[in-house]
DNA sequence: CTGATTCTCTACAGCGCTGTAATGTGCACC
DNA sequence: GGTGCACATTACAGCGCTGTAGAGAATCAG
């Protein structure tokens, strides 16, 4: 290991520790000769500033924590990219913690207020209830990602679901898509995701006049596609018959596809599908994916900049942010004919 | 923040702040009575231990870095979730940094080794060269992962991907292909796993007695899936004719199944593929993607064991560990029919 | 040439925790 | 009722760095 410390460069450059901790630090008076002399004491000793210590001297670590579910679900890995790419552009690295990971991973994920660790947590809260944040987050600043119900003194950064899912229906009515299903209905008590679209689902079913059939509800065992594709292969086994599917998010319209296409059933001309979280693979798709685009670039710099200013000092009340979306036009629901000038919001 | 310190506990208990310690840390030898009056002072105080301060007295930090090209290609998530559930195991956090992300995260990358702040380093090493490694890693316990030209006396958790190549060369081979293509050569130098491919690829042509047509190795212009797209349309356009595919990656795979499907080649009666990684939205194609299958969850088990002897003292020589891999066969490449007692290694 | 001002640099006390070594306390046993 | 021993607890010196306060050197105006 690193055992070089600040006091041996000084002892070898033959000045004071804090001269060469203001060398470390660029501080601007400090004759040339002075500088160059202990820059060489510490390129020759090859010394590292120990963070800890730096730590526990100034109170700030440059780090964030990020709790997320997962890592290897594309919504969760290209936001955490985009958080991590965003974070250090300002000097601050990211601590990932996955939350439904392992056994004392939750656990560890609250632990992060251990004091000192890092300076401010974003955090995805999908099954975290209020009360949870609430008491794990103890006193450190926190952004929360998402949606879901959360005491309000937090900030939050999220997008409007309930209005995304009611255009994603709209495009489908504009199809002429008139039995619309949603996929992705959890049996365990929902996820806030996922009462956010399905209340918009409703609406969007409403004001198109749509009868609203509990059977197009589509549950599922799991968030996997695997789960998704038995979904649909039940759906229609059971003789429920639907022309349109809004996906809880992108994994699960490709279980549908498939499934789909194990069924001789065409996409988009006898199911048009809508997808949601906008996976980079979707373009991909051998039918690419018309999805709801959440602007997760914006989600990342917005979300950062309310914790800096939090860690900086802010502490007024809790600022919502609704980042804006789209809706990305694919091929499994196309643009209607009709409808030229549609643009979602 | 939270300024409760372990001598106010301490004082709030009326002990010493070694016996607060000792509480935290579930030291056997403290009567119950003892133990309990502290404990109540810690939960009343609402005490939380101080991580930077408690480094800096053990030297410990219970963290790993994670040095990774990018987080949101998804064999990478999915390394990175494993390795992270992996390090949660044996009560280690590990920070993702991503090194080919911004302007600064390569520096970054490097400045891990800003001393104490992690115990071990992960490393991913795809662009970065021998030296470049050797340099930035200073004295710190480090393991790499996968392939590439490094100093041996690292310690190294990789597939075979020489073997692998071939063995995918061999499936298209059984199932009557001739004219055999690599999708995937970068224009800019050959990074790592490509060099090695690419060998595995030739060894299992020329098993085969088949000729390498310089055609045949197609090159891209980036990592993503529109560059293979393009890169598929521009090889047909130019009249160049194959009947099989490797694939770099499955990024790879995939746009080459939207260009094939495009131009009406039909997957796999005209054109078979084998993807690379194993992603997990392979499965779930239209055209579900035959693929070498490296087994992550050991590469992260191994990686994270090899790294952990090495923080906690081993000095030996590096050690390289090929970790086991299989061809997952599904529709892009199925099983030949003569061949149903075929296994890879 | 003097005193004021600016520029450089230093000394040293913590930051909050843990390891060591030492001290105190209780109990069993002869 | 001592003596020994194991159990409980404490005092305190660091871990390596930075902030503060201030000393010393250099510069400048008058």
């Amino acid at each position: 290991m690193n055992n070089v410390r600040l006091v041996d460069v000084a002892a070898h450059a033959g000045v004071s520790m804090k001269t060469v901790s203001n060398v470390v630090h660029a501080y601007p008076h400090i004759r040339p000769a002075t500088r160059a002399k202990v820059q060489a004491a510490i390129d020759e000793l090859g010394y590292r500033p120990h963070s800890a210590a730096r730590r526990l001297a100034t109170g700030r670590t440059g780090m964030l924590s990020l709790a997320i579910p997962v890592l290897d679900i594309p919504y969760f890995a290209e936001l955490a990219r985009c958080l991590a790419d965003e974070a250090a552009r300002r000097d601050y690295r990211v601590l990932i913690q996955q939350t439904i990971a392992g056994e004392k991973a939750e656990r560890a994920a609250l632990d992060v207020s251990e004091a000192g660790l890092v300076d401010g947590i974003l955090a995805h809260p999908v099954s975290l209830s209020a009360d949870e944040i609430e008491q794990a987050v103890a006193r450190q600043p926190i952004v929360l990602l998402g949606e879901g119900d959360v005491p309000s003194r937090f900030d939050r950064v999220m997008i409007d679901n309930v209005k995304a899912a009611r255009e994603a229906v709209d495009l489908l009515v504009r199809l002429g898509r008139r039995r619309i299903a949603f996929l992705g209905v959890e049996r365990a008590p929902l996820t806030p995701p996922t009462v956010d679209r399905i209340a918009g689902y409703r609406q969007g079913l409403e004001e198109a006049g749509l009868e609203i059939d509990d059977d197009l509800l589509i549950p599922l065992d799991g968030f996997g596609s695997g789960d998704a594709l038995r979904a649909i292969e039940r759906t229609l086994a059971a003789g429920t018959r639907f022309d349109g599917i809004v996906c809880r998010h992108d994994g699960v319209a490709l279980g549908a596809l498939r499934a789909l296409r194990a069924a001789k059933v065409r996409v988009p001309d006898d199911v048009a599908l809508v997808g949601w979280d906008d996976d980079t693979a979707g373009e991909f798709l051998e039918t690419s994916l018309t999805t709801v685009r959440p602007d997760k670039q914006m989600i990342a710099t917005t979300a950062i900049d309310l914790l800096i200013e939090r860690i900086e000092g802010y502490d007024g009340p809790g600022r919502h942010v609704i980042v804006p979306h789209t809706i990305e036009i694919r091929e499994s629901a196309p643009l209607p004919a009709s409808d030229r000038g549609f643009r979602d919001s």
